[in-house]
DNA sequence: CGGAAGCTTGATATAAGTCAAGATCCGTGG
DNA sequence: CCACGGATCTTGACTTATATCAAGCTTCCG
């Protein structure tokens, strides 16, 4: 695709990242929008007596911040969360060049809406959802986020996530995700080893993050 | 300002709405987008239970889901908090037509950008901080958008909100964000009473907010 | 002036946090 | 290939922030 333009292309260049490494540091204007080929990244925000909760998950085929191309200033962190390959798009040629087969503006723009209805959702979570419920609807978002970048093989998907990156997803400790998550395994709910989870029920699994099938 | 397009302006109807009525239902389409010239409005969410979480909250001259005009197809239901007086308008018409100085999808923008980040700020609130923080920077944020708005004077502002309305919001009970309350006025942090909120001090209120200075 | 909505307070319950120790996994260097 | 060491996971005992239930009080609107 855009095989018309490949000395654009050839500008976006490709990066790798180590796990924990910054794709952004606090504060910094990278001048980019990168797009995951391969591997997981978040941003977050820290506060005070080392607390940290992540506010937004990037998956492979995922662009980090593409608001900053409608002008957003705000610059939070992001930090890989795996080894990452990552293709940075410079946002100074982006306005112009296409991107997927439709203008960048476009693209980044419904980007953007996807992530502000996720973030209205998660909202929700946080505020009215216990620690099942909670960690329920992130692994059901993650599995169909994955199903849909195409990675989801015999109900299975790579989640190289810790319980440390999901407890600070979840606005929890890791010690409680941990319990959570063993009820879950129990219960035949998921299956979630050597980074890899399994949902045998995805329906079932998406009940259980609206509270309809309380764990008794 | 815009009286080059009296008739356009003409189509944006004022539209009153008593507290509790619906601007919104759920799912609807409305097919336009108010701007709230007096009272407040929120959007939320229910959940199971009774549960109910306020995912966005909407002060005089805001305009309520700006993202609409932006290609946005998700509806969340927004409801009046006190009686309320909005102007509508039409997405067809704003599409084209200017609205404060700026042609609209400038304004829908970057109103819709101040919405994303504010919501990305209270999934950190939700997520790691305790009831009073989060009380606090509620009201420090609601403090300084009124101030934004020139509706403090003396360092007071209405604040129309029952205890119930903040409960929703900050994803405690109403008891809670009762005791919560009383603490913060026995120091002299805030005054609250009347439907009118007084901020002796904002920084020492944001500094609250941020766990500087816990309660003994 | 009556009644509903909202506020306040106390007693008690519970979900989640904290602290601590051991077990397991896994990458790295010898 | 193995051994080491740090990261990660697991589990138990105990604490705490917040929720729940319940009752009385206050405010304010019709």
């Amino acid at each position: 695709m855009t095989a018309s333009l490949p000395q654009r292309e050839s500008r976006a260049e490709i990066r790798l990242f180590r796990r924990h490494q910054h794709l952004v540091r606090e504060g910094e204007a990278p001048g980019m929008i990168f797009c995951l080929e391969d591997g997981w990244a978040c941003r977050y925000r820290s506060l005070s007596g080392g607390r940290r909760q992540i506010t937004g998950l990037f998956l492979p085929g995922d662009y980090c911040e593409p608001q900053w191309l409608l002008g957003d200033r705000t610059k939070h962190p992001i930090v890989a969360l795996t080894a990452l390959r990552a293709r940075g798009l410079p946002l100074a040629e982006l306005a112009e060049s296409p991107v997927a087969g439709s203008d960048a503006m476009t693209t980044m723009l419904s980007a953007t809406l996807r992530i502000f209805n996720r973030q209205s959702e998660w909202i929700v979570a946080l505020g009215r959802q216990n620690a099942c419920e909670r960690l329920c609807g992130l692994l059901c978002d993650i599995f169909e986020r994955m199903r849909g970048a195409g990675r989801v093989f015999g109900n299975r998907c790579p989640m190289p996530l810790t319980q440390a990156d999901l407890a600070d997803l979840a606005g929890l400790t890791p010690v409680h995700v941990n319990r959570v998550l063993k009820q879950l395994r129990t219960r035949g709910v998921i299956e979630l080893r050597a980074r890899s989870l399994r949902v045998p029920d995805p329906e079932r699994l998406r009940g259980m993050s609206l509270g309809l099938a309380p764990l008794p």
